[in-house]
DNA sequence: GTCTATACATCGATAGAC
DNA sequence: GTCTATCGATGTATAGAC
């Protein structure tokens, strides 16, 4: 388990700008090489291939994300501050890395393989065997605190509506004049708006 | 205003495949001549270059996609039934177009011009000054038919809920075995669960 | 309009000097 | 480890015969 050389950070830090602005075919290896102020043999020298640098970067941002996310799903299992702390957090979460959001749907798109790797190796790190959220809906459901619904379909709406403004992000903020979705102002209120909507939706 | 000619409509189909599979940097002009059966001198032909091809072919395909989204948004005042049926419209709409859901969220976080070119074009074409959703939710409030909200959190909210799934579809369907998000099973569960989650969410 | 042949640039990757 | 030089493949685009 080694900390890499000064080089092999400077690579992976250029590396992982230019895949994110231009995605994984409009990357150019020159570019990342000028970025870190090296030239392409050195590129070829540390990682092989631009196959194998994609994917070095990729596993590494992907895994710190899911890694973080899942550690902000509260212990509790009163059903309202998970659903409260969680969508607060995820939120939080989303709009301090917004380009990362790019990065995954480019991905998906893909076929979204790398994704569903890392989701695994998050999920055995924390020792899941399901979404941690699904039992605590299952839960909540059989106390009567929530009506009865599928979790499933639930944690999907759940996960879609704290994610969705800032996958549309430019669209919104062209199409609607004075929008900022990275302002304080904006997501406090979203929070608010999507812990209501959720919380009011599934009473019993 | 020409039909366009034979070749022409079989390059288009054929760079539409290609470019959506691939993306735009990640498709090949030879891919495209081979698919249409051509060779790539003809493809410089009918449209000048790459760039053209991509624009002609994104142009073509969003605006017919918006066109029938906002087509989808039932004429009466009643926002229950505006929910259920743009929700249920949505869903279906989405789920026969993936693919292209997935193309136009990645090429929104390219910097969405073309798509806010074609959402205005939109807008101008159906004459309307703001979303057609927007008015109704805000005098369903008025009426207090609908408990207080933001009308625009709420759009956001709706929309996040049903596209959500597609994008993430191939991550979900790799994560949660069984599942198949274009069945006819999952699709009929899911617009259920969709609009009775946002309807209990917006009961005064 | 459609083809073959080819120009020209740029890509990822490697060889070899230091 | 780091560099220059360059390879072979492939990309977009064009010239010119038919």
């Amino acid at each position: 388990m080694e900390l890499g050389t000064e080089t092999e950070a400077k690579i992976i830090q250029a590396a992982t700008e230019v895949f994110l602005e231009k995605g994984k075919d409009g990357a150019r290896m020159q570019e990342i090489a000028g970025r870190a102020n090296i030239n392409k043999a050195l590129l070829h020298y540390y990682f092989r291939s631009k196959d194998k640098l994609y994917e070095k970067v990729f596993r590494e941002k992907v895994f710190r994300f899911l890694d973080e996310l899942f550690s902000s799903v509260p212990q509790t299992d009163d059903i309202k501050i998970v659903l409260k702390e969680f969508t607060a957090n995820y939120i939080d979460l989303i709009s301090s890395h917004p380009e990362l959001v790019r990065f995954i749907l480019w991905e998906i798109r893909r076929g979204g393989q790398y994704m569903s790797d890392a989701l695994r190796d998050i999920f055995a790190k924390h020792g899941f065997t399901k979404f941690p959220f699904l039992e605590k809906v299952q839960n909540a459901i059989s106390e009567g605190t929530i009506r009865p619904l599928d979790p499933l379909h639930l944690i999907i709406s759940v996960i879609g509506i704290c994610v969705y403004p800032f996958i549309a992000q430019p669209l919104l903020e062209n199409a609607i004049p004075g929008i900022q979705i990275s302002s304080e102002g904006f997501l406090q209120k979203r929070k608010e708006e999507v812990f209501n909507l959720i919380w009011e939706g599934i009473q019993p």
